[in-house]
DNA sequence: CTGTAATTTCAGTAATTACTGAAATTACAG
DNA sequence: CTGTAATTTCAGTAATTACTGAAATTACAG
């Protein structure tokens, strides 16, 4: 596939960001090559236009795949994959942050939960670390519940949620206010 | 410093965790004892409990700081630097989100702002790529202009915004119903 | 079923990143 | 100011991760 100097940049950036995510070079290549893409590839043509070695691009694909990101094409009398990414970037994004949540979040939130269990305060030490792990463990449980919240709206409601952002409190401070009010009447 | 079996296994797990963020395992497991540790520490301390050599700590701990994730404190007649987290967690949080944000999806979005400023679109081809990259700028700039909203919230209010989740727009849409028989009458 | 194209696995190697110890620099008690 | 403790830098090396090419496996057209 012949690149773009447009679709160039866009690829080279996600390769480039990629490492600041947990993810590497190749895969936030085929990624962004994939997003940009007006139809579905094949690996072989991944590896050819972004000069990878064929099995490079085999790994690549079996770790975005194993991310839920990727869509897999066949056409009849050919007996290749092609590959898309989900036209609805929205899908895209919950994906990603179900996925970044599922690996990042939840372990620690159960690492942080047995600890609490076991462990018993024997000591001013010992009762000082489970105060800090409580901490933690209580805000990153209200992330998740928000979080769990969110997943659940559809994207024309999230947009709204989000859209709206903090007014949604000041009119919350305001229905108060006159709830109160009125109360006092 | 004599680490307890539960301040071990939560800075093992930081540790592992931050090879999953962008961060090494050196940094996570700093960060995971300072967090535990009920008094600052000295770097001389930090390499010894975690058995890094001292310069690695100086690498790590400057790293921290560059993530404004580090209070130093000094102490009259001692010379040494000690550091601790910030007490409140709400705090590290914050500062933890904003520079992710900074590091992570602020050059992306100038990526994809100066590319579509840059780039006319001279064929068809070139036209589809663009319309990927303004949908992909829009959810993004979408999510960072949500996020500034939340940045100007106090705890208090981010906390009650968070706990209320979905909530807040059944919350509006009763209201709407309301406002729209209302206004039927 | 069979032959072969397509894909995956995997051992070996290249490239990158993490870490150390020695040397240089900084910073502060006296 | 000075001496020295504390910190940082940096070149060298160890450890890890990314990538390749060949071999093995899979999967499907005919």
């Amino acid at each position: 596939m012949q690149l773009t100097p447009l679709m160039n940049d866009f690829i080279a950036h996600f390769g480039e960001m990629g490492s600041h995510w947990g993810i590497n070079r190749t895969i936030g290549q085929i990624y962004a090559l994939l997003y940009v893409s007006p139809k579905p590839l094949s690996a072989d043509v991944i590896a050819k236009t972004l000069s990878f070695s064929r099995s490079n691009v085999s790994m690549g694909i079996k770790e975005l795949d194993s991310w839920r990101l990727l869509k897999t094409k066949h056409y009849p009398g050919d007996r290749k994959d092609y590959f898309t990414v989900p036209d609805d970037i929205w899908l895209i994004i919950r994906t990603l942050f179900e996925e970044r949540k599922k690996r990042e979040v939840d372990p620690t939130l159960t690492m942080l939960r047995s600890a609490l269990l076991d462990a018993e305060a024997g000591n001013q030490e010992e009762a000082q670390t489970l105060e800090r792990l409580k901490e933690m463990h209580d805000v990153i449980e209200l992330f998740d519940s928000w979080y769990a919240d969110m997943e659940k709206l559809d994207t024309k409601k999230l947009l709204r949620y989000l859209t709206l952002g903090s007014k949604l409190i000041k009119f919350l401070d305001a229905a108060e206010k006159l709830t109160f009010k009125k109360s006092n009447e």
